[in-house]
RNA sequence: CGGGGCGUAGCGUAGUGGCUAGCGCGCCAGCUUUGGGUGCUGGAGAUCGGGAGUUCGACUCUCCCCGCCCCGACCA
């Protein structure tokens, strides 16, 4: 019998001072973490067993589709990560043995994985499998936030794809896209999946599940239409300019002395910020190529899609830099008549009116034409903004959302400098191609404790809930309350439901603020005034709607009620 | 890594170069109350993050260190 009287759940009347997102607040108020050091966390019974739920909804997915669980090693030995070119990686905790071997604390399971296959598989007839574990990660984050959203240690559950070619990893990625979506679903949570960048890694694909909620650290682009994309690649319709100046024949020079901030030239010029051609002297690449790249004044350059379409990364030019090779001070720098290439982006296509930096001191120019007055290359490399349309027609708006799972196709990223390959049916080496997938269950938790909290505390999806039913009474040893809800507990146990009891000797007050806190979705009370109306009180947690049941088959009726929340 | 902030009892906080560091919640005991954090009385609980220094005297001022939080950068 769970009783609240036996149980470790140290709920706080108050958060700690210096918790700030909810999902950190409410986790530590209802007992379920509590912090260990910076990005340490120790999961208190209840919270642990919300852990277990999401972890057992991700293992009997994986399962279902074929994945086959297994367990690997946190410590491993520095060759590996060596070997696959990750040793350099900040994150990576690095360690030593008492002989001085070099040790590292996995951050994810790739080489460890991916050198048992080197090892294990011949043939072509021993692949395709998929394999996964639920273990340890560690990182040495810069800067761990949010309770449990960013730790430094955390549990995951990483699965791997092994495959011929990469028609089998596309089916492999699919299927695993498929579980995933089935996960997030029974968890309960919203949730969108969007393309996400495939970052440094490279790789053949990549997509991001990401959960809205306000502590999220990324952003999504988001429409009714249907469209979810992460900001760093999303893409989209900007919106017209509004009070966008009439086209002039040829460009005209106008003074604009000190006029270098977008806001400074609408200011002295009375245009809008999106008439303005904004220019970002930018250096591409090992070669440090300069490069003028122009977005819209009311625009922001995004320096992942620029990556992405340059091919290469590309950063900021210098002072010194701009004046050296762009030919003019920074801030009066243009695409007309400059000495350097221009990459314009695709929103500038087609206007005409702009204002633009003249390429000499304290001087604009009005009346710019792209594609009139300078012949740039377009590409899409601002930020999507609110507001702006996606190709269905449906407005764009953005949303903070919590990264809860991504999936990533690796291609031989790793199978190549481990040397994990199989012979083909002619007898010819082949590297394997991979796919991996991650899901933190931590962040589940978190972003259900997010997404569905209030100001009474936590309000669990059934699937996460730390108990089925929160069951109260209101009498003390002895009485009859007591005697019947004793009886209910077991009832409820009967009908498979997890049960906890709040058989403290406290006033009726604190154990109700005690159970919304807590959050779990059913909450049963049996006190002497609902006993001689022959009821037992039932309250659903999400809306804290209340209703009376019959004290007769009361526990039926509850499980009954139970499955219907969400 | 850059910027900002904070460390006083389990949680939230007040405090001043000077006498036993105060309050609320929580905790313990007794009584009381019993369908929304009940009331009363009594009590326990703090190396004031650590070290060094200044001073007759440091929780308070100075320096160093440690820890934690937030913003940004970063982030498979």
């Amino acid at each position: 019998m769970t009783r609240l009287t036996r149980y470790l759940l140290p709920t706080e009347r108050e958060a700690p001072a210096d918790a700030d997102a909810l999902s950190h607040r409410l986790m530590v108020r209802a007992g379920l973490i509590r912090q260990l050091g910076a990005g340490l966390w120790t999961w208190l019974p209840a919270g642990l067993r919300a852990h277990r739920r999401a972890e057992q909804i991700i293992r009997e997915e994986m399962d279902a589709i074929g994945t086959q669980e297994m367990l690997m090693p946190v410590l491993q030995p520095a060759e590996l990560w060596q070997r696959s070119g990750r040793y350099a990686i900040d994150e990576l905790f690095k360690l030593q043995d008492r002989r001085g071997a070099d040790l590292v604390l996995a951050m994810t399971h790739e080489e460890a994985l991916t050198s048992h296959v080197a090892r294990i598989v011949r043939s072509y007839r021993d692949l395709p499998f998929m394999a996964s574990h639920i273990q340890t990660k560690e990182r040495d984050e810069p800067r761990p936030r949010a309770g449990v959203l960013r730790t430094r240690e955390f549990i995951m559950k990483d699965a791997y794809s092994f495959d011929r070619d990469r028609a089998g990893l596309d089916a492999a990625y699919e299927l695993q896209a498929q579980a995933y979506d089935r996960i997030f679903d029974r968890a309960g949570l919203e949730w969108y999946r969007v393309e996400s960048d495939v970052g440094m890694m490279g790789g053949f694909g990549a997509h991001e599940y990401m959960a809205p909620c306000g502590a999220g650290e990324n952003e999504v682009a988001l429409s009714d239409a249907g469209y979810a994309a992460n900001v760093e690649v999303a893409s989209a319709t900007a919106q017209a300019v509004v009070g966008l100046p009439e086209p002039l024949g040829a460009p005209q020079a106008v003074d604009t002395p000190g006029a270098r901030t977008v806001e400074q030239v609408t200011t002295a010029l009375g245009v809008p910020a999106g008439a303005l051609i904004k220019a970002l002297p930018t250096m591409v690449g090992a070669q440090e190529q300069p490069l003028l790249v122009v977005v819209r004044g009311d625009h922001r350059l995004n320096e992942i899609k620029l990556a992405n379409a340059l091919g290469e990364p590309a950063r900021a030019a210098t002072e010194e830099e701009v004046v050296e090779r762009f030919g003019a001070p920074p801030g009066f720098i243009g695409p007309v008549g400059g000495k350097v290439p221009v990459l314009a982006d695709d929103a500038l296509r087609g206007l005409s009116g702009m204002v633009a930096g003249a390429n000499e001191p304290d001087r604009h120019l009005r009346g710019v034409e792209p594609g009139r007055d300078f012949q740039p290359d377009y590409a899409d490399v601002r930020s999507v903004e609110a507001g702006d349309t996606c190709p269905g027609g449906a407005t764009i708006r953005l949303e903070p959302a919590i990264e809860v799972g991504n999936i990533f196709k690796l291609g031989t990223r790793f199978s190549e400098p481990l040397g994990a390959t199989y012979l083909d049916e002619s007898g010819a080496e082949q590297p394997i191609w991979m796919g991996c997938y991650g899901i933190g269950p931590a962040r589940i938790v978190a972003a259900a404790v997010e997404q569905f909290g209030d100001d009474a505390g936590i309000s669990w999806p059934r699937s996460l809930s730390p108990f089925d039913v929160h069951l109260v009474t209101l009498g003390k040893e002895g009485e009859d309350a007591r005697r019947v809800a004793d009886e209910i507990y077991e009832e409820l146990g009967r009908e498979g439901l997890d049960v906890i009891y709040d058989d403290r000797d406290a006033s009726p007050g604190e154990k109700f603020a005690d159970a919304e806190l807590l959050g779990c979705p059913l909450r049963l009370t049996i006190g002497r005034k609902s006993l001689e109306a022959g009821e037992v009180e039932a309250q659903v947690r999400r809306g804290q709607d209340n209703r009376a049941l019959p004290l007769e088959g009361a526990a039926g009726a509850a499980a009954e009620l139970w499955r219907a929340l969400p």
